[in-house]
DNA sequence: CTGAAAGCGCTAACAA
DNA sequence: TTGTTAGCGCTTTCAG
């Protein structure tokens, strides 16, 4: 395909008879240039709708103006809202976003970490995937002087900015809820032990349990190494749950895509008139249209991509190499509809917010 | 900040003592090289880590192997379904995919076409936008050379190829599945006219009704100006038609958004004893976990999204200006729940699909 | 106030 | 087989 041709500056300067320095400076309204040029450049351009070549720039300036981002699914309610937060400041302060899915594969994360650097992308948002164990990847790239922000799914192993939700104290909340509701054999459906988001999670369950003197049983925690990607991993932790001697009487579950599954499975032994409650981090917008309606830990997935993206931003600007690291930890919130209430106790007819 | 270091192929030859063009050669394989000094330069290249810097080979080759998408919402199953389905091609093609979202503002749209076009993107993807009307903005790309792929959300202004589902037959079908139903009159809350989608949905219902000799009520039509984007719209639309005189027995839906709005005013009507069959236009995995269970129509998003990266990249590496165009049309999906069934006519256990 | 020239990293004539 | 040079579009010393 032949390329389609660009008016350069270059042109402008073989019109106008001035040297490309000259046009160059006037485009950029430098003091040196007498205002009478500046018009006449100015003017021209706009007439022929000149466009600096942002590729020339980058090469030039040695940055892109661009961020790169790697989620493990853009089709996962939190990460496209987490999306839109980091798009609307990036966009404002004029970089582009370049988003990559890892698909919770060690591999394919560090693959397109590996391709955004080499796209000399100016930083880089990540939120890990459930399989990565090993971060030499993303190491090197620091260690060289990458901007790295994380978010969501953190690490301790790399020093720099990170933001997630609470999620220790939301998973508290939830539990806590489920306890209040009358629920004493509550199961925790969870993503791979390896994500930052799992162990606080767990905790917060542990805590809120421990609180009510009710024991903790390692029987009842099941984690789905894929994060709920592969649909049997969930099923196969409920059946083992349901056919086993501990036989839970309600459920919190981690995760977007675990809390679906969930459900569905739930479902069906529903069916077969067995009342179990249920509780699960989600950010569907749709939790009020499910049978039963979803009591659900919201995260503030925009605000987290937006101020992941504040923080990035800011160390890529910054003069000096940023030395001192910041954990945000912004909260969470509890939906409460009728999936985690306990039946004989009535019936809610409103969502209602803790 | 410092940018962080890189190396370049002159600091390979200046190590190995050749020229740059040299090394340049050897790492591309060429001919001419001597088998020793290839040896050489890879080695030491895999050695220090080499990597081409690709913004220098953009502006050398006036290309960035880097594909604009604009889509009006990530936050949308088709959408993020269909990009799943760009990148799956565009990676394996070694192409980079650049998202943005129009949030269905005409304005919007404008901005980032130019935004992406400024970015020296070799080729676009595009989904119009709901308020679109004015296609200038594109068709100057167009005729400066920008291959150009439309998907979803056509036009007939512009002449390339195209991809989109098959919106006449797919709401013919779920019209005339209503039919068979018992439903007598069923309601279509669209989206924009201004969309191929919605005039191609209005037509397969027109079909769907003519065929069965019900008469076309255009009062039983209803236009969402923003897709369902604005909840209070589509509100405003459902309310109308119950507190008119015309009292739908039925409703089709078209679009992701709409559907699920739709559905939470329903779910309000419900309450009050009033059955409405329901279906819609939508690709979410979650509609066997509604309730009721939800009749959709499928759109193949995956393939959509392949297809037109296929045709796009096509365009890019095609070595003579492409003059022959294609539109093509991929079939949709009903899948068949309890929306609706007339509740009369028994229940359904399993999803059916037509 | 304006121009000439160098350079960002890489490739490709053209020389040697 | 290898080196020299020019150039992609732009900014920025350094000279006028």
């Amino acid at each position: 395909m032949m390329r389609f041709e660009t008016v350069t500056i270059k042109d402008i300067g073989k019109a106008l008879n001035l040297s490309t320095s000259t046009v160059s400076r006037a485009l950029r309204g430098s003091y040196e240039i007498s205002n009478e040029t500046k018009k006449l450049v100015l003017e021209y351009a706009e007439k022929i709708n000149y466009r600096p070549n942002p590729i020339a720039l980058s090469l030039k300036e040695r940055r892109s103006h661009s961020i790169g981002v790697v989620v493990s699914e853009i089709a996962n309610n939190f990460f496209s809202q987490a999306i839109n937060g980091i798009e609307s400041i990036a966009y404002n302060r004029g970089y582009h976003v370049i988003i990559t899915q890892a698909h919770e594969s060690q591999e394919r994360e560090a693959v397109n970490v590996q391709h955004l650097a080499s796209r000399s992308i100016d930083g880089l948002l990540i939120s890990l995937s459930s399989e990565t164990i090993d971060l030499s990847h993303l190491k090197e790239l620091h260690e060289k002087g990458l901007p790295i922000v994380f978010f969501d799914r953190i690490t301790d192993e790399i020093e720099t900015h990170k933001v997630t939700a609470d999620n220790k104290l939301g998973a508290f909340h939830a539990t806590e809820h489920l306890i209040f509701e009358g629920y004493k054999k509550i199961a925790h459906i969870t993503s791979s032990p390896y994500l930052s988001i799992t162990r606080d999670r767990l905790e917060g369950y542990k805590e809120a349990l421990e609180k009510h003197n009710i024991p903790f049983n390692i029987g009842l925690v099941k984690y789905c190494n894929h994060g709920g990607m592969i649909a049997e991993e969930v099923e196969k932790a409920l059946t083992s749950l349901f056919t086993g001697k501990l036989k839970p009487d309600a459920i919190f579950a981690a995760g977007d895509r675990i809390t679906t599954v969930c459900l569905g499975v739930l479902k069906k032994i529903k069916a077969k008139k067995v009342e179990i409650g249920f509780t699960g981090f989600t950010n569907t917008n749709v939790g009020d249209l499910f049978d039963p309606p979803l009591t659900a830990i919201r995260q503030p997935a925009f605000e987290i991509g937006q101020v992941a993206t504040e923080m990035l931003i800011q160390m890529i600007e910054s003069k000096r190499p940023v030395t001192k690291f910041e954990t945000r930890v912004l909260e969470t919130n509890l939906v409460i509809r009728e999936s985690s209430l306990k039946k004989e106790g009535g019936k809610v007819n409103n969502a209602t917010s803790v």
